[in-house]
DNA sequence: ATAAACCTGACTAAAATAGTCAAGTATATA
DNA sequence: TATATACTTGACTATTTTAGTCAGGTTTAT
């Protein structure tokens, strides 16, 4: 089990864009430099945060990317939810008739994977954008 | 994110050698055929569970694999470990000189992915084997 | 003897990942 | 209005990982 680049870039990508007064756009350019991500793939991902509606566009010189909402009211779970980072535990194969099938027989560990599924979306569910920031800047202190 | 296949198949079988007498070795092909994973694959992972004491192996006819330890002092920490099952979530590379290189400067999400990190590893650490089976055979009833 | 079952390492097809590349469109500002 | 900046989209691809397979053993109960 791993996370993805996907996953991770967005995350640092949104994180650098919150650090910034949320009124003055942030070019995906500066992002790319600061951050180290190539321009390319930030681009197929704030592609996809846009249609989520977790920021804004604004085109033309001076343009970039501003958040669209207030950094505390965007969760984990939503930046993961829009670049297709899930969570997949449970793996129950609709072929299989032997062990694995979700259907009526759940296989020994279904349980299992159920469970750690929800503690883990409680886990990004309950972490704000904001809360990385503050923790991010506590640390500079 | 997600589980793979390997880690998944490990629980599975050691959950279904749990559940029958550990005196009594459980061949792998049994396993195979009950939970519908390929044998020579199970032999692959098998390996490694020896290799580290979770199980221990039977020769020769009537043989098979017996639980090396209670199935309550079997964590699934212990599993994920054996069969290198690993939950990476910092990525700290060390080549690139911005953002995430895990020196001096860590990312801004650095933190975050120890935290997430050990949050994973909790759940792991704090379910056993016969946690497993017991939940499977509440179901039953 | 022989069959059951463990043991090992090398190999591979398929999928996922982490990008790149190319060709745009929109707009602020000089 | 020209132009540079920056967003927008879709297709393409090299690399890596995954999920096995395959072949050839060794051990031991019966
Ligand atoms: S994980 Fe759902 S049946 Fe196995
Ligand atoms: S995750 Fe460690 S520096 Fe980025």
């Amino acid at each position: 089990m791993k996370l993805t680049s996907k996953g991770r870039y967005a995350v640092m990508a949104l994180a650098d864009l919150a650090k910034f007064d949320n009124i003055n756009p942030v070019s995906l350019r500066d992002i790319s430099l600061r951050q180290g991500i190539s321009l390319d793939y930030l681009e197929q991902i704030f592609s996809k945060l846009r249609k989520k509606e977790i920021v804004q566009s604004v085109r033309g010189t001076q343009g970039g990317y501003v958040l669209n909402k207030k950094a505390k009211e965007i969760k984990l779970t939503n930046i993961f939810d829009a670049v297709d980072e899930k969570v997949k535990t449970v793996q129950c194969k609709k072929e299989s008739k032997k062990g694995c099938n979700g259907k009526s027989t759940k296989c020994l560990t279904h349980n299992l994977w159920d469970e750690l599924e929800n503690h883990i979306n409680n886990f990004f569910e309950e972490k704000s954008l904001e809360d990385l920031v503050k923790s991010s800047n506590e640390r500079r202190i």
